[in-house]
DNA sequence: TTGCTCCTCACGTCACGTGAGGTGGC
DNA sequence: TTGCTCCTCACGTCACGTGAGGTGGC
């Protein structure tokens, strides 16, 4: 599940990074390599691929600070092991009281939060480009009166 | 033109951003106060404002850095400026002239590569948004089984 | 074995935050 | 006059960038 595994090179690559800036999640402990070779190399699994993947999209499309991303992927992993704990228990009342789990509002919380910024981001860029999109065609249509003059001439 | 002038405090609350954040960006030359009272208080004019508002959809909305924002603001100016003298100028080959100045071709290319920033970051944002309201969709059903069991009980 | 990428310090940089000590404006 | 905001240094912080000097992996 944890294979194949990515070298500091592939994830660089597929995900545009440096890798300063894996050694400084590593640091902060965002992002654990799955493994190191015997000559200290990371090693990144599919599912820290995943993780780095969700990091890069809080911070560059939400602005999210790494302090804050912390504090989601920590709630995000919580519920992730409540439904795992869900799925795999039988009895219906055990079931209701993991359900009960203050994780489960918290998270509704969470989503809700972030999903309010990226409303409020997404209206705020609509209009940057609604802004831009009539400036170009304007300076446009400038510039297409001068060739229209120059083939009159 | 430049009157009201408007304080600190003022642009502060209207844009919100900290005193520190205008002192800054008056160090590197992106933003200068109209005036200053004769105890050395800062004061902005209503271009100016506009300017900072600007500046900051440029960086929080687009991530472009104070550098690129102020080559940005400079060809936006100089465009502004040709637009002025094409205005003012009565003959028709005088303006075919100064259409023919490369501040137009250099606009409008610059005008397409932040067009194309955005329209970036507007599909990963609504990418995003859709992941967002199918895990809040999945886990409010989830609680909602819990409240519907406990009515049955 | 050669060459490219990796490793760990460690100092530099960008965009401010945060006091320290003092003065201005309603 | 009191109190709140302003002023200018100047050091701190966050998220990396950028060498320096050395080792690993196909």
């Amino acid at each position: 599940m944890n294979r194949p595994a990515y070298t500091v090179e592939d994830v660089v690559k597929l995900l545009g990074v440096t890798p300063r800036t894996l050694h400084y999640y590593e640091e902060v402990g965002l992002l654990e390599p799955a493994a190191r070779t015997q000559g200290g190399h990371r090693l990144y699994g599919e599912d820290t691929l995943e993780r780095l993947h969700h990091i890069l999209r809080l911070k560059d499309a939400l602005g999210y600070s790494l302090q804050e991303i912390k504090s989601i992927l920590d709630t995000e992993y919580a519920l992730d092991k409540l439904k795992a704990k869900y799925k795999n228990n039988q009895s219906a009342e055990n079931r209701d009281s993991i359900l009960e789990e203050s994780i489960l509002e918290e998270s509704i919380r969470l989503l809700e939060e972030v999903l309010q910024r990226v409303d409020d981001k997404l209206s705020r860029l609509q209009t940057v480009q609604k802004n831009i999109r009539d400036r170009l065609e304007k300076i446009q249509a400038l510039r297409d009166r001068t060739t229209t003059t120059k083939s009159h001439s």
